[in-house]
DNA sequence: CGTAAGCTTGACAATACTCAATCTCTGTGG
DNA sequence: CCACAGAGATTGAGTATTGTCAAGCTTACG
């Protein structure tokens, strides 16, 4: 098999197989492969730590009874989020997890405790921690994969970022409408929307949870934001009518 | 003059000469030292890279230009923050570069511009590019400092974290005192604090960008806080005359 | 049908922002 | 030594944004 490596319109995607058993990995490969054109090994490698699956349930938490906060793990199917909750109960979702994203690879093993993980709609997932391994002992044997990984990681970091700015320096309005086009991109890049529509399968408990605001707040926001045809909202799926209006409207920077 | 590392975690660390022309490192060296034991060779490479400091104005821009935005550097005196801008001007910083920081080691050269860092006081600081080549070509020989940035590189995505759920999930009052606590345990690591006192050489302006507040709300929380005596401030300095009672208010985790 | 989860709305309160002064330093030129 | 300028801090008044509480509503599903 050979992977071409698409751009972020797919032109020229290679045909690969939709997401099932026989590939579980495809995902992570498609979304590491975009970053570093990896090797045949890099690949195999990939498979074999998807092999060893694991599902979950809604509102389960990923990282297993003991096992450390940040243990390296990709995503195979699935959404998850990582999430920090006070002391009083109130609960601020830090980022998404979508299928194909890895976690925890850079960091390797840590003291402080970053924040748990848990499943937002049921997902597949399994422990990467033998794709640690290999970047760390083994690092020279897998070049291209080590730079994905590292790309990887940053875009995370950026990702951060870009949640720190939203929630810092933008309305509830504009903060909601450049998540949601920031939401629609990512999975884009993934290979998991079509032109300006994608699956959604949020609650709005959760979206606010992400976003810092109320739920009722939230609510009338995205009142607001389909008033204006920005946004429209099915059961499951979120359609961006107008993409380029909408990212005029709150500064959301095409193009990333 | 004898540096005995503060308590934290400090045993077994070597003594350290004060901060100085002649180990501008120092400040980056005891802040890796106390993530990992730094080999002689390591705590060598640090100065090497270190002795190539820049000196610059409060308000410069740190990456000289037509360097990438995350080029690796080391601060080692002085304040800095990375700042983010929108397209009407509204500015918020998402975070704070103290002395002893290293940062992009563990991105290297990205496609991704994350954000451009300026000094928030006189800064000297060193482009640490050949310490990035250590650190990938050569990282074999340099596994404690390898494993001591990954540390590092890690705190600075938690400390991203705990950003988003202060602007996510706090009030104004909470995120204040919470961000000041932070920034004195973090001083404090850096052997840059005493009891409860710190230097804090920001004004009201910068803060209120960290902080996403305005700046005439800031006043008022910082106000409030002195009010209740959570919080004194001087002129470039900051007192906490009651961490324990500061923490349980805002739900601050010590420990960490 | 009946239930439960999730969505929507109204009414009201708290939080935070904007605008526009005023005040307090600190350093500078005369 | 003093008046002055400029940066930064502070305050008041009025407004906008967002939160809370308490119902209803809708939908999927047993």
């Amino acid at each position: 098999m050979s992977l071409t490596l698409s751009t972020d319109t797919a032109r020229g995607s290679p045909a690969l197989s939709p997401v099932g058993r026989s590939r579980p990995a495809e995902p992570v490969v498609r979304r590491l492969a975009r970053l570093a054109p990896l090797a045949a090994e890099d690949v195999a490698l990939l498979e074999s730590v998807a092999a060893r699956r694991e599902r979950h349930e809604r509102n389960a938490e990923l990282n297993r009874q003991g096992e450390r906060a940040f243990t390296p793990r990709m995503v195979l199917s699935g959404w998850a989020a990582r999430v920090r909750t006070l002391p009083d109960g109130r609960r601020q979702i830090l980022s998404l997890l979508l299928p194909g994203d890895v976690t925890g690879l850079t960091t390797g093993p840590s003291p402080l405790s970053l924040a748990p993980t848990v499943a937002l709609t049921p997902a597949h997932t399994a422990e990467a921690t033998p794709l640690f391994e290999a970047l760390t002992r083994r690092r020279a044997d897998h070049p291209a994969l080590a730079r994905a990984v590292e790309l990887a990681a940053a875009a995370e970091v950026a990702g951060l970022m870009d949640h720190v700015t939203r929630l810092g320096r933008m309305s509830a309005y504009e903060r909601t409408l450049h998540w949601l086009l920031e939401l629609y991109t990512r999975l884009k890049r993934a290979g998991l929307a079509e032109a300006g529509r994608c699956r959604l399968p949020l609650t709005q408990d959760v979206m606010a949870d992400v976003l810092g605001v109320s739920v009722v707040h939230l609510n009338r926001t995205l009142r607001q934001l389909k008033g204006d045809d920005l946004v429209r909202l099915e059961v499951g799926r979120l359609t961006l009518p107008d993409i380029d209006k909408a990212a005029g409207v709150c500064g959301f920077d095409r193009g990333r």
